[in-house]
RNA sequence: GGAGAGGUGGCCGAGUGGUCGAAAGGCGCAGCACUGGAAAUGCUGUAACGGGGUAACUCGUUCGAGGGUUCGAAUCCCUCCCUCUCCGCCA
């Protein structure tokens, strides 16, 4: 959510930030309901003074014994009476002032960051840095994964969707163990580099979604469970970065690093004919992500660290793949800077997200609440909050698949993920 | 699911209709004193949010959430959410 009062006292400024993003965005109707709101406070918040001296007033006279029934209370009470009948005509009307302001903000967008490049789409991304030329595949005719998983009996896409629906899959054999052997190494390596391990609940209720940024606008993006206020978790970042929402941190307890490992949910509307074989879209995917809570100062430099945190995976992985800083015009909802990486996918020749790490800046913090109070100092601050996934585990998977693929059709296993599936190469399965 | 008890400031915890009580006391935090320096101790200060004001300051809101009664509600009534204890059930 972005400061009301920057908006108002600035319009143009923000009015101009916004300009910058795809999708219009108006703050005039703002501007005028939060003009109107403020006169009716004035007026509510005057009546409301005499209306707490009218008791105040009554209540000294009757501790000081006056009659109860006496004219001078109950000239006193009538103006009370008046007073709340003005009230309640004043009262309601700011408030669906308030609520209509406070629904335009939760739809509008964060102010990308002045730094961030001016671009219409992805096509305007930046590339920052390129990683792992050596490690690109020599040889030629590389079946894509879902191929060559299929082959190797390890992924099912056409039982599952008798199972579920289409875009699910079920993972079988050393399939399953190779995802899980990922899932631990991720998280052995952000744990290590001080990230604080959590599984957060993975229903998650409309305050929450809110938080972050998925609700109001995106409800079509999440799946919903029908009887009750809770939604499947889209990703990590959402559960993690609510864990603190309306707290008052001390300004010591930061920065909070966090890592879980989850499945994300996501309805993908609007991607229909898009990447429909394979692992790359799903409904459900397992991704371990990572969630920063940032003072202000450090924020630029702790979603630099974070970037290099979830490339280091790529780089134990041996995965070539390449750093792109978004555009203006492909930056996300909440997003006020955001590096995406993308690996290098052989059999499409074409490097694929697999991760997005975003600078939220205060957007979140405000939406949620989440603040913090320095020492000695009067009043709270916003956190910053960052996330970006350490990494996507069906795309990692994905890219093993078809970068380690070899000539006869095996599977060479990475080297540091060998402890953990303890094997070298997969081979077909038998059954 | 049944019965009972609760939800108050950054934290703990008093407070059951009236000015003096946005709220005792404690912890924490900040300043000062003491000290070679610290600990301990003592004194002082310390809620958030919104409006107005260059500022000093000032008005309002907030005692889980939302309604109601009243001139006046943390306190009474209604609905909902959550926590704890006991019983039942269950992985």
């Amino acid at each position: 959510m972005l400061d009301l009062k920057q908006i108002r006292e600035n319009p143009q400024a923000v009015q101009a930030q916004l300009n910058r993003r795809s999708g219009d965005y108006d703050l005039e109707p703002i501007l005028i309901r939060d003009r109107q709101q403020r006169e009716l406070e004035a007026t509510r918040s005057q009546l409301q003074a005499r209306s707490n001296e009218i008791g105040k007033l009554i209540g000294q006279k009757m501790k000081a014994g006056s009659d109860p029934q006496g004219a001078a209370i109950l000239v006193l009470k009538e103006e009370g009476n008046q007073i709340k009948t003005q009230l309640s005509e004043l009262e309601p009307r700011e408030k669906e002032y308030k609520a209509e302001i406070e629904g335009l903000l939760l739809n509008l967008p964060n102010l990308p960051r002045l730094s961030t490049p001016d671009g219409k789409n992805e096509t305007e991304n930046v590339e920052v840095r390129r990683w792992g030329d050596e490690y690109l595949p020599k040889n030629d005719n590389i079946l894509p994964h879902w191929e060559i998983g299929e082959k190797l009996g390890i992924l099912d896409f056409e039982r599952s969707v008798k199972v579920a629906r289409s875009r699910f899959v079920s993972l079988l054999g050393a399939g399953a163990a190779l995802e899980r052997a990922l899932i631990s190494f991720m998280l052995d390596c952000q744990t290590a580099a001080g990230y604080g391990e959590v599984l957060p609940p993975l229903l998650i209720n409309s305050e929450t979604l809110t938080g972050t940024g998925q609700l109001p606008k995106f409800a079509e993006e999440s799946f919903r469970c029908q009887d009750d206020d809770l939604w499947l978790t889209p990703t990590a970042e959402v559960p993690l970065t609510n864990l603190y929402r309306e707290e008052v941190l001390e300004a010591s307890q930061l920065p909070i690093y966090h890592c879980a490992y989850t499945p994300c949910f996501r309805r993908e509307a609007g991607s229909y004919g898009k990447d429909t074989r394979g692992l790359i879209r799903l409904h459900q995917f397992n991704k371990v992500e990572l969630v920063k809570l940032v003072h202000p100062e450090t924020s630029e430099a702790e979603h630099e660290t974070l970037v290099r945190d979830a490339e280091a995976i790529l780089q134990a992985l041996k995965l070539p793949y390449r750093v792109l800083e978004l555009c203006t015009g492909d930056l996300g909802f909440s997003a006020a800077k955001c590096y995406d990486l993308e690996v290098w996918l052989p059999s499409s020749g074409t490097y694929r997200e697999i991760s997005s790490c975003s600078n939220c800046w205060d957007f979140q913090a405000r939406r949620a609440s989440i603040r913090f109070k320095e020492a000695g100092k009067k009043g709270t601050q916003f956190v910053h909050t960052l996330n970006g996934s350490g990494l996507a585990v069906g795309r990692t998977m994905s890219a093993i698949l078809e970068n380690y693929q070899q000539p006869e059709g095996t599977i060479q296993i990475p080297d540091v993920l060998q402890p953990y599936l303890k094997r070298e190469v997969l081979i077909p399965e038998s059954g």
